[in-house]
DNA sequence: CGCTTGACCTCGACCAGCTTCAGCCCGTTA
DNA sequence: TAACGGGCTGAAGCTGGTCGAGGTCAAGCG
């Protein structure tokens, strides 16, 4: 599978996957005998996972060492674990606060309707 | 109130408070006769709403319009009301995000698991 | 009176995380 | 065989948001 194949599958652009590979987010990719990468499917899980991360927020930096564990083997398994689980913690942090905002513009969005007399 | 208490009251940093009135998201802050700024409740109000929109991802160009229709008068509230209605709306995509990582992630560990044996 | 504290201002630096650019290579189709 | 689409690289550029430095001023206090 090709890089553009992949960008679709996993929503990154070519750039950010070629980016991501660069700076050690990922393990290499391998290549053709035409230099280009050659995505399988283990390549499409990791930037998929480094997709969902980067969109729950999780730093580059981290995911640059969470790369590097991983070219350490299975060793650096429970390092790796708590890693993921700190994320999760922090998505729980994160629904808080979308459910706080969630409640203040509920809120807000009330007073306006009292305002404009509920002609909506 | 002084900036350093309405600071810490709405967890924006001195410098965002100032950066956020000089560029316009929020209405001007009245000053004492020694010109420094007074914050009153109303004004609390919206640097918390601020602070709940940039943490969800609220850019702040868009809450600058919010502030200009804001200064417009009430004949805006319908389209204010809008832009809130819009932003809840991608609240909830997120949370979908937040729960397809979530689910991505108790996937992975209960892979680790099955690696390191259960031992944990 | 002078010191400390904390506010004020401007303006430029910084940072993450991409994105774009320039120049080149390769394979395929017309 | 020429043109085109898509890949490659390295480096530079961009953006949004925040922080910091440098310098001033006013209030409070011993």
């Amino acid at each position: 599978m090709k890089i553009s194949e992949a960008a679709r599958h996993t929503g990154l652009s070519i750039s950010t996957i070629r980016y991501y590979e660069q700076t050690g987010l990922c393990p290499t990719i391998s290549r053709g005998t035409d230099g280009q990468r050659q995505f399988n499917a283990v390549d499409l899980d990791w930037l998929s996972l480094l997709s969902s991360l980067r969109e729950t927020g999780m730093p580059t930096a981290a995911m640059q060492y969470f790369a590097r564990l991983y070219r350490s083997g299975n060793a650096t398994v429970p390092e790796r674990k708590a890693i993921l689980t700190a994320h999760q913690a922090r998505l729980k942090e994160r629904q808080i606060q979308l459910d706080r905002c969630r409640d203040l513009l509920t809120q807000k969005l009330s007073k306006y309707d009292e305002i404009i007399g509920d002609q909506t």
